[in-house]
DNA sequence: CATGACATCTGACAGTTGTCACACGGAGTC
DNA sequence: GACTCCGTGTGACAACTGTCAGATGTCATG
């Protein structure tokens, strides 16, 4: 019987998985969170085989989550479900000790399928976007632009950002207006949108 | 037997809900879509008694599908099923004459009690939000100011909505200015975020 | 130890944005 | 008919933004 823990913040789609695959013979939800800061706690609680997390959460991202419970629970595996395959997402995937990265469009048979490689030992990715995370390199921005750039994505002024940071003023516009360019955008508006596309943030 | 259509675009669970709700005696999935706009062509074959419409959909939206399918298929019941439970949506939703709204949130058996029960006539609203949405009053914005900061929102410059909406410089910034005194905000990116939040674009 | 990447800062310049006052015509309302 | 709201436009002003050249210091890498 293999135990899984699943993560997932919409409560309609999180019950919708969970009994299909507890309708499956050899699988069994052991537990379901809705939350990223609950990921670890309960996860020490239900000692689950792996662990199906959800990348969009609320408190900590599923990303986060998978660092901290590989961290925590070593044996128990983790398989990134999310909306948007991002090459940038699968690459902190992959960097937070994850075993597989599933994109939420197949039918629902991949998950059971993809669950059960991964107990096997096997890492499960899609292909097409394994590609375009390699070919798409590495994350152009540095840590600091990164966090200007998160900062500034909710319309906060420099001034705000540079009030956050405890950065000076003319610091945030550099960071700001080298994160523009890195990323070929015209403005923060456009940086924030393709950081997001990629993965970046 | 009622018959459903169900629009959703992430393929998982879209494939999740249809083998749940086919799992109940009463309920049958004859159509899935994946895109606004395949719903008025695909219902017009499939003839369903009730058309389940998640609202983030690419195409056209579920709040624009529900329109256009109450106008060729009166028969048909709406019930619109989404993420967000933004009073806006709510509202746009009635507007477009749609006899349920129900929120990603809850069991999935609350999905399938709200089938039966707008097929025997019923409106299925979720109170606090019905409250919410009164309390919080009508959108706003004008039909052109909309038109702005839906083109504002990726980042345009005024020059750029100024040529796609045809209109001049100083109108656009007009716009703006006055969409973002009315949502309280400090410049278009708040005024694009707020806008969203209530449901306004 | 030289080189380069990163973090931090300043000051200056040009361009964009947000605000305001004002104007005109059309549609709807009391 | 006067009034108000909406759509559209202009011109001006202040504030904010994006870019650039330069400065200093740390750290890792060759």
């Amino acid at each position: 019987m293999i135990r899984i823990l699943l993560a997932e913040d919409q409560g309609m789609v999180r019950d919708a998985l969970a009994t299909l695959l507890d309708l499956e013979p050899d699988l069994e939800v052991v537990a379901q969170v809705s939350a990223g800061d609950q990921v670890v706690p309960v996860a020490l609680g239900a000692n689950p085989d792996i662990a199906l997390l959800d990348i969009e959460m609320p408190g900590l991202d599923g990303l986060a989550a998978a660092a901290a419970l590989r961290a925590a629970l070593p044996a128990c595996r983790v398989l990134i479900l999310t909306t948007f395959g991002r090459p940038g997402y699968l690459r902190r995937a992959m960097e937070s000790g994850a075993s597989g990265f599933l994109v939420k469009d197949g039918p629902v048979g991949q998950l059971a399928d993809a669950i059960r490689r991964v107990l096997r030992g096997e890492r499960v990715i899609n292909p097409a976007l394994a590609a375009a995370a390699l070919s798409a390199g590495p994350n152009p921005l540095s840590a600091r632009e990164r966090d200007v750039l998160a900062a500034a994505a909710d319309g906060s002024t420099v001034t705000d950002i540079a009030r956050q940071l405890h950065l000076s003023h003319g610091t945030i516009r550099n960071y700001l207006s080298s994160a523009i360019q890195k990323t070929g955008a015209r403005n923060r508006v456009e940086a924030t949108r393709t950081a997001h596309e990629h993965g970046w943030l």
